[in-house]
DNA sequence: AGACTTATATAACGACTGCTATAAAAATAC
DNA sequence: GTATTTTTATAGCAGTCGTTATATAAGTCT
């Protein structure tokens, strides 16, 4: 059943993922509403019929990177050892980040760091996503704990902590301009910190 | 000799840490002119007089920033051993972070996520800093190595890219709100990467 | 058909941005 | 003293910010 008055003339969601891609790759702030909504195809009006406000808005699109991220993971998390997750982690963000014309950062670390003027509201989104994904990776690693393939003196929270810091890590890295090598040699050196 | 004019009511160098401390706790777009001349004191033409604009400022206080920051690293880069002084570095850098009231992250990798819309020129600037820092680092290694501290297998460029990855992430944790316990842990992990 | 409801584009709002013209103040030069 | 030079504060420039009032277009309901 169609509701009543004018249907609206674009898709939500594509406009939302092209929003995603403008505040991706110039943070909150960075992004103005023209430029939004000239990604999107609309005009300021519909934007703010659909999503409220800017604010709104990112933590949508927010809402949208961190469910990509989540299912991208999510496979990742499936391979036969917690080590080879790792690697393939690795690999996986690399070859995002080194990709020519990809957002050559994670949004969650170029938010965390462009946001903090703009309201506790987004820092508090912001903090939530990126425990989801450290939480996958504790979960992980508790289960490689309990598997034997960590050792039992192996905290597996500082471990994801530590994995993560050098994930953020490779996303400045990528957007200081590090190509794929250098990227590739950093994560290999990280492996090192591997438990024996 | 005093100049001729009127002479400058405010010290332009504790007028410029001031600039500097507001660039580094809000990166450049996010620091306005309102802002940093409530900050040093003074009014707006008296910051363009002596600064010339926006950009030029910036780029001084970021000057300011990595002559600071290579003068305490020159001190630590002296410690017996590159490991003692890796370790010291970590010390030093999380004390900073985790102390209330300091910017909790490197201006560098601030300036890096912030400044990639405000032109070419400033992006190169952060660039030119962050790779002094790397070299005090790959100076250092180098030297480890041919005092036979590293083994012969070891790439002091990568070793030195690792740690500068991982204290990049440290600084993108302790601006996520990572306390000083945290970080550690984290750094002592990252120790464990240490060329065998 | 006409009433109602929703989406659209245009244009504009007040507030803020980086920056500067103007004029007064404070020093030296002659 | 008067002229010159530089700094100062006030006020305002044109432009952009996020947001919205207004009017028109495009649908469903009765």
């Amino acid at each position: 059943m169609a509701p009543m008055g004018r249907p609206r003339e674009f898709d939500a969601a594509k406009a939302l993922d092209k929003a995603l891609d403008v505040f991706w790759r110039h943070g909150y702030e960075g992004a103005s509403i023209s430029e939004l909504t000239q990604a999107m195809g609309i005009s300021p009006p519909s934007l703010y019929a659909a999503f409220g406000n800017k604010e709104k808005l990112f933590r949508a699109a927010l809402d949208r990177y961190a469910e990509v991220r989540r299912q991208l993971w999510a496979e990742l998390m499936q391979a036969p050892t917690a080590r080879a997750m790792m690697e393939g982690l690795f690999e996986r963000v690399i070859q995002f980040y080194a990709q020519e014309g990809n957002p050559n950062c994670c949004m969650l670390v170029k938010g965390t760091l462009t946001s903090g003027d703009c309201g506790q509201v987004i820092a508090d989104h912001m903090s939530a996503k990126r425990a989801e994904s450290e939480a996958m990776l504790l979960e992980r690693f508790r289960k490689a704990k309990d598997e034997g393939e960590l050792p039992v003196e192996t905290d597996p929270a500082d471990l994801a902590g530590y994995f993560m810091t050098v994930l953020d890590g490779l996303s400045i890295r990528a957007a200081a301009g590090a190509g794929r090598e250098e990227l590739q040699k950093i994560a290999y050196l990280a492996m090192r910190g591997w438990p024996a």
